[in-house]
RNA sequence: GCCGGGAUGGUGGAAUGGUAAACGCAGCGGACUCAAAAUCCGCCGGUCGCAAGACCUUGCGAGUUCGAGUCUCGCUCCCGGUACCA
């Protein structure tokens, strides 16, 4: 019997396809497993990657379902986003047919993989019974003042025609076609994500058990809580303040001067008049020119500044403290102003070197000796207060405290906590994208859409332009409206959401993909939801992960859902490299998955992507590895067609201790039992699919030795066929096409797919004879075999006795026996 | 700079304080074959030794322990994230 890939993969992705063989129904009594892969972007083929992300995932919802449960295993598409538009305008297609083409080929794509969804399910986020519930929740987030709009400097990508949020600018450029992003004023669309950063940093509490550590800290650093005070600094001229933030308020006697960011709101007024106005006037101008062509987040610049010619007074020391416009002050964090402590903070400290500004150390590190004459770089450690008045000798902690309590005792200053993140802006000013139901109306103002005209469809009629700008203001039939309040002539608004709006809510829209009247079954999503696992790539360990983490947090308080957290359990995937880099088209080192299965089969571009590494690590794809991968796909087909027809029906784990007559049985019941042990474990405790497949081949090698003494008996064909069949019941989840075939071809009951995970019997993994490592000191001279029931008393003996231990315990006292159980003897000798 | 992760044979990687190198890949030897491929069986960290065995070996240096790849401390290098965030 030859095997045969192609042939036998059509069969069975047949029949799973006419059974229904992978739907979820809630309810039946079965506990609940909710098994997601991040939902790919169309964009015409898998690649590797997808393979690798897919196949995990479906190891881990076969073998789910194998254990008893009743998994949810569904698949979609992210189906909105500019390359659609891109290509629609490259080849005259329109997006939506563009977009429709590519997910009927990765559809199949994914349907040759054998991969276990439940495609009843599926869902496309460009399909207007997807994205209405997002404008209804879009309604709701605006009564609740979760979305707002305002005018202000935007993330602006030239190539991409459109603004950025802040996660979506990586190293100063566009997350999608690496273009330096610039600054542009515009109004816009924002979530107020920053209302809920308090809960997103504490709730990453809950994650720690199921989440990769490097996901929780990237997000809390994004999140970026930084704890201090405020404090106020009256202008020399007695016309106001100047409000800083600070985490250092110890060190405000050490604050000698004073940088505002050029946009300050006071900056006219501490000018105005002042021989300096014109010069000042010109350097920001010349900052704001910079920031447009200059990156954010772009690698450090020189620290530039220039006086303004006014002066604020130091509330502790009563000192006046000139005031700098700085290019390094950031206009969008804290006040936009800083307290300048150029002895306790490396760029006040650089910046009072270059303009000659004074310096004052307040803070001594336990046994120094800092003046600001021996100083090289800013001391920004712990220590004791000095030059600090009252507050001298006091540890710099104890401080912090104490002059918070006096700013808050005086009315200078306050407690203050402040974030780095920023709210979400959705607008997008492109064509293919989920519209805003937003209108504005010349009498009324904005009023949003009402709720029983949704969905407010985007129009499939429109002229794309070459430059990528979006056609829908130019669309009347689209734009021209009634204002829902007036009913007067309106219009309505042509931004279209964010594509990672879609993304952060498909997860529970899976849970009831055919609702038409509502977003959500609440019954379904209390049971389904949060995602038992989550599984994908780290890239989206800020982006994604963040916004959908929100999401659900505004969708809970708008009602919508009961649910804190979507994802319990988080794993991030490697990437799949060629020659230690990441596959790439421009590279040119792609392996197209299609090729591959045309080659060898499913089955072993699976067994492959899952054996070459721990999931969570990278590997590399060598064509030896999935040569490898192959042979012991035939390997497994060979050792079971050489049985078909010699065999009793059996079912894994079915052989019992008095069908282990013999030696060979025994051992082969042992392996059986150890390999459904290990396999078991290294799958649902730790992901661990390379280990869980070494244990199977372990198996199979041994079968491969004891077969023809087991076929002599009926015991041993027993036990034989119990351990064939544990064999194809292991590999299932991750190769389940063969072991369809071949647990039909040996003529076992049922299907390998609905067979129970075997349970391993701890009677079956107790040995007669157990090897016992002895050790001198810790090292290894000798190893004992002794019957199973022998007393600890007498190993002890049994290992003194050893002739190789003796020698090394000759002439010397023995100190101490210690015996793991089992396992070991160390002798201690001295 | 700060935060996180990592370093084990020729190679991908095992080892949940107890025999380091499981299972693969590559290589070498044997069987089968007219021959080759495929397959099956065996060997495969280093040094010394005829052998029994001894010594060395998990990036480097210390420590805890009867025993450390694993735990602790100090370094080196690599990867990822993030950065004028006050």
């Amino acid at each position: 019997m030859k095997y045969n890939p192609q042939e036998i993969e059509n069969k069975w992705q047949s029949v799973w396809n006419e059974e229904d063989a992978f739907n979820a129904s809630y309810g039946g009594g079965k506990p609940h497993f909710y098994c997601l892969e991040m939902f790919p972007y169309p964009s015409g083929n898998i690649h590797m990657g997808h393979v690798r992300n897919y196949s995990i995932g479906d190891v881990l919802a076969r073998f789910k379902r194998m254990q008893g449960y009743n998994v949810l295993h569904p698949m979609g598409w992210d189906a909105f986003g500019l390359p659609a538009e891109n290509a629609a305008i490259q080849n005259n297609i329109h997006p939506a047919k563009w977009t429709y083409a590519n997910i009927d080929n990765m559809r199949k794509q994914l349907k040759r993989l054998g991969y276990s969804y439940d495609w009843k399910t599926e869902i496309a986020t460009c399909h207007p019974d997807y994205y209405r519930w997002e404008q209804l929740f879009f309604l709701h987030f605006y009564e609740k003042g979760i979305a707002y709009r305002k005018k202000a400097a935007q993330n602006w990508c030239p190539k991409c025609n459109t603004v950025l949020a802040n996660e979506q600018v990586i190293e100063g450029e566009c997350w999608r076609c690496d273009s330096k992003v610039e600054q542009k004023e515009l109004t816009q669309w924002f979530l107020r994500i920053t209302d809920y950063a308090d809960e997103l940093l504490a709730d990453l509490d809950k994650l720690t058990d199921g989440w990769p550590e490097r996901v929780l800290t990237m997000q809390k650093n994004w999140i970026g809580k930084s704890i201090g005070a405020e404090i106020e600094f009256e202008l020399a001229e007695g016309n106001g303040a100047i409000r800083v933030f600070s985490t250092r308020q110890d060190t405000v006697f050490g604050a000698t001067f004073m940088s505002i960011s050029g946009e300050h709101p006071l900056l006219e007024q501490l000018i105005k008049g002042k021989e300096q106005e014109a010069a000042v006037r010109a350097f920001v101008e010349k900052l704001r020119l910079e920031a447009q062509k200059n990156a954010v987040g772009a690698e450090a610049i020189e620290k530039e500044g220039i006086f303004t010619g006014s002066y604020c007074k130091n509330p502790f020391t009563g000192d006046l403290m000139p005031i700098f416009v700085a290019n390094f002050v950031l206009a969008g964090y804290g006040t936009g102003a800083v307290m300048a402590v150029p002895a306790h903070d490396q760029r006040d400290f650089d910046f009072a070197k270059k303009y000659n500004l004074p310096m004052r150390v307040v803070v001594q590190p336990k046994d120094g000796d800092l003046t600001i004459e021996n100083m090289t770089e800013a001391y920004s450690g712990q220590g004791i207060m000095q030059n600090s008045g009252e507050y001298d000798g006091l540890d710099n902690e104890t401080a912090k405290g104490r002059i918070a309590d006096w700013l808050e005792s005086n009315n200078k200053g306050k407690r203050t906590v402040t974030w780095r993140l920023r709210d979400w802006n959705i607008s997008r000013q492109r064509y293919w994208g989920a519209p805003i139901p937003m209108i504005y109306c010349d009498k009324c103002g904005v009023v949003p859409e009402k709720a029983e005209n949704l969905p407010v469809v985007l129009p499939m009629d429109v002229q794309t332009h070459p430059d990528g700008r979006s056609p829908l203001p130019d669309t009347p039939e689209f734009y021209r409206c009634t204002c829902p309040k007036c009913g007067g002539e309106a219009r309505r608004e042509t931004d279209t959401m964010d594509t990672f709006v879609e993304s952060s809510w498909y997860f529970a829209r899976y849970t009831g993909a055919r609702e038409e009247d509502r977003a959500f079954n609440p019954e379904a999503v209390k049971s389904w939801l949060p995602v038992d696992q989550y599984i994908g790539g780290v890239e989206h360990a800020i982006l994604h992960l963040l916004y959908s983490r929100f999401f659900v947090k505004a969708l809970r308080d708008c009602g919508f859902i009961e649910l804190d957290e979507p994802f319990a359990r988080l794993l991030t995937q490697g990437m799949v490299l060629m020659d230690g880099s990441k596959m790439s088209k421009s590279k040119g080192n792609t392996v197209d998955p299609t090729s591959m299965i045309a080659k060898y089969g499913a089955d072993t571009v699976r067994l492959f992507c899952l054996f070459a590494a721990p999931p969570e690590r990278d590997f590399d794809w060598t064509d030896s590895g999935i040569e490898g991968a192959n042979r012991f796909v035939q390997r497994v087909w060979r050792l079971a067609a050489e049985l078909v027809g010699q065999l009793p029906a059996a079912a894994a784990c079915s052989s019992t201790a008095d069908d282990a007559k013999t030696e060979a049985a025994r051992e082969t019941r042992y392996r059986e039992h150890a390999a459904i042990k290990k396999a078991g474990d290294d799958i649902a405790d730790r992901f661990q699919f390379n280990t869980a497949i070494a244990a199977v081949m372990e198996l199979v090698n041994h079968l491969y030795l004891v077969k023809e003494e087991l076929l002599q008996t009926s015991e041993g064909k027993k036990v034989l066929a119990s351990a064939q069949a544990s064999v194809l019941a292991m590999l299932t989840p991750i190769v389940p096409h063969m072991t369809e075939e071949l647990w039909q071809l040996l003529g076992f009951d049922g299907r390998a797919s609905s067979q129970p995970w075997p349970v391993y019997s701890p009677e079956a993994m107790q040995r007669s004879v157990i090897t016992v490592v002895v050790q001198v000191n810790g090292k290894l001279r000798g190893k004992i075999e002794v019957p199973a029931e022998t007393t600890q008393a007498e190993i002890e003996a049994a290992a003194l006795a050893e002739p190789n231990v003796k020698k090394h315990t000759e002439g010397l006292t023995v100190r101490k026996v210690l015996y793991v159980p089992g396992k070991l003897v160390n002798v201690v000798v001295s």
